[in-house]
DNA sequence: AGCGTCTCTTGACAATTATCAAGTGCTCGA
DNA sequence: TCGAGCACTTGATAATTGTCAAGAGACGCT
């Protein structure tokens, strides 16, 4: 691991607090390694051996039942995924795969779990963390049980809109095929949604997006910080 | 307070391990109420003043968007509920109200941030606490996009059979209208897919379910212990 | 007991969403 | 440069789910 890259795991919200010497310990069990795409990491069912951090490129995560599989989240540089399994010593309810050529820190779960339980600022981070994640997911199953297709769709063009930087023009940044299942619709119904969104002032060519009347599609929208903020 | 309700908390897990003298200051500075049905205990957006334990009766936790609502969970006792809200100081994700006369313990969300702050014990029980709720909403998630309405349902009743002591006849114990929404559809629906469990061996008379051939239902249900099992 | 209210159910119908099939356009590698 | 493969789109159709309306039955209240 570079020094910079080492630096960006400290930086992250898990880590910063917590002791240099437990840090280090850390890091000491760690590896770093650089991942093709399409490969996948873990797989839901299997026991969680390594807390990983993504450094570079993106991983989604994703999950299956009965020969269907649903795309659950797409996670990007820097951050960790799959806190839950690790700190409970339990199996992956989820798996990942890299969407791209993606370099990961495998830090060994039984490491993470020694620390957590010496460290009070690491403890402490790991609750942010897990509760963090934990109301997503809640905003999440709200925007799934309480919006239809094409308002799941309005929301997260708005709040893909934000996170691009505001401007009425930005890029959709994932697969259409890839959005539609963490949307969960079909890539057909998506194509179709998307055309549902013109009478609401919004165009979409290829991957980008341009928002032509703002007001309008809020008020279609109708965005809530209980279900589309997730900084909170 | 009773000293029966008292140890009753005190044996959660989520208090089990902590300093008794930390878990007395919390019980200083509590209040215990009975609450009548269908009383709203807490409102989405609110900031969260108070953890809640409940002791008796049931509570029904909802969310609201543009004039709908869903069912999102039901607590029974012993259990406290929306500890996210407290831990992070933020507002609450979702409502409560009470489904029937209950008994509740309010815990001031200061004293609760205040003592985890000290206490290893009892921050490590909340991250496994939270760990556990967090798991839980991936479940459901998953259980909400992977399935249709009918397998939902059926993998309902084979979880409920599982709670009520794995015999072959079991109570629903939930009103059908608010399984329904639970379960993300219609009360018309559901009456329907009641029906449409009938082919499976599966008879509803009121509240009264019974699976007369439990390898047939299983074979469409389809259960897994990683969308399921809630104990993992 | 009688009344109103509420849940649940059922039927008819509408809206939404999924599936299947075909076609377009693009990328990438031989 | 060509061709295969893939993502995306579109249309036709089917399946699922929701809505509306009406009625049966249970329950509590007066």
């Amino acid at each position: 691991m570079s020094k910079s890259e080492h630096r960006d795991v400290r930086e992250l919200d898990l880590f910063a607090e917590m002791e240099e010497e437990n840090f280090q310990a850390l890091m000491r069990g760690s590896y770093v390694q650089n991942f093709p795409p399409q490969i996948e990491l873990i797989t839901e069912g299997e026991p969680s051996d390594f807390l990983h951090v993504i450094l570079t490129g993106s991983v989604e995560l994703f999950s299956t039942w009965n020969r269907r599989e649903t795309s659950m989240a797409t996670v990007r540089p820097v951050s960790t995924f799959i806190v839950a399994a690790t700190v409970k010593d339990a199996v992956y309810l989820m798996s990942a795969r890299t969407l791209e050529k993606s370099r990961i820190v495998l830090l060994p779960s039984q490491d993470v779990r020694d620390i957590f339980a010496v460290d009070q600022q690491f403890a402490r981070a790991i609750v942010t963390e897990l509760a963090q994640c934990y109301r997503t997911v809640i905003k999440s199953t709200k925007d799934l049980k309480l919006r239809t297709s094409l308002e799941r769709l309005a929301n997260y063009l708005l709040r893909q809109q934000k996170r691009a930087g505001g401007a009425s023009t930005f890029d959709l940044s994932t697969e259409k095929r890839r959005l539609a299942s963490f949307l969960g619709m079909t890539p057909e119904n998506l194509s179709r949604a998307i055309k549902g969104l013109q009478p609401y002032g919004v165009s979409v060519d290829g991957s980008r997006v341009t928002i032509n009347d703002q007001a309008d599609i809020e008020r279609f929208a109708k965005p809530s910080p209980l279900i589309d903020d997730y900084s909170t």
